[in-house]
DNA sequence: GCGACAG
DNA sequence: ATCTTGTCGC
């Protein structure tokens, strides 16, 4: 029983009232807890090490590039998605469509979800989980890229963001040792009661000694995970770098594929 | 009016 | 996001 709501798709010709209003409606539809079959902890096992033949949950990377155009304007935004399957790039495909509107701090999907919803639709796996590069949860009124489009779709989905957008570490974030978490609440400026967890900061990667540090990586429920499963499905597939092997290879693809499309 | 602001 | 090589530090 799926519940997609291809209704909520994000519509760019809507005011920005209404883009506001839908991504209300959006939050009140989204589940931030956990509500998946899959088993998170075995999303980078090996296939081998499945004993009793379940195969590992598919997890898919997303994350877009643009296109310029012949007088140097941005006019395309082309969504790559990279799905994986026990540590393993089983599919790869992409997506081009027009860019409608500009950048607008709380308004991403807007601008890049009609690609990433093309660019799924041409995947011929069917995900378990998605992972998107910008904010879930941890949005004005909680309804970031990964909610907006994990609610469309209906699957599971997680937000993976390099900055805070809003809301508040409840503890000092510099210099964590790899592998914490510091929670992230609502602040003023969130549409939810003040101190609601929206996701965490999460330190995938740490220098050894010097006094320079990596910064963490904000992570929150996009739909139907909650914010620890969110921190830890995080912490798991970030084996050897900062961001989480899907989405650090849709970073890459989608530079790839838009080289191979005349930059 | 001032400040904040994913990609 | 994007323009971009070398370079500082472990």
């Amino acid at each position: 029983m799926s519940h997609a709501r291809a209704d909520l798709a994000p519509d760019a010709a809507l005011s920005r009232g209404e883009m506001e209003d839908l991504q209300r409606e959006i939050a009140d539809v989204a589940l931030f807890e956990d509500d998946f079959s899959f088993d998170p902890s075995a999303l980078s096992n090996p296939l081998e090490a499945t004993a009793s033949g379940a195969e590992p949950p598919i997890v898919v990377g997303i994350d877009q590039s643009f296109l310029t155009n012949d007088d140097g304007d941005q006019d395309r935004a082309l969504s790559a998605v990279v799905a994986m399957r026990g540590g393993e790039v089983i599919e790869r495909v992409h997506a081009v469509t027009p860019l409608e509107i500009p950048y607008i701090p709380g308004l991403l999907s807007f601008r890049e979800g009609a690609p990433i919803l093309a660019a799924l639709e041409e995947l011929s796996v069917d995900p378990d989980l998605l992972l998107f590069d910008g904010s879930g949860r941890i949005h004005f009124r909680q309804a970031g890229i990964a909610t907006h489009m994990g609610v469309v779709r209906d699957v599971p989905s997680v937000g993976v963001a390099k900055s805070l957008l809003c809301g508040t570490p409840v503890e000092d974030t510099d210099g964590l040792p790899a592998g914490t978490t510091i929670g992230i609440e609502s602040n003023a400026r969130v549409d939810a009661p003040d101190g609601t967890l929206l996701g965490y900061a999460v330190q995938t990667r740490q220098y050894d000694s010097p006094n320079r540090y990596i910064n963490p990586l904000y992570v929150s429920p996009g739909h139907r995970v909650g914010p620890e499963t969110a921190a830890d499905i995080v912490l798991e597939l970030a084996s050897s770098y900062k961001l989480p092997e899907p989405v650090r290879l849709a970073d890459q693809y989608a530079d790839e594929a838009k080289k191979s499309l005349g930059e």
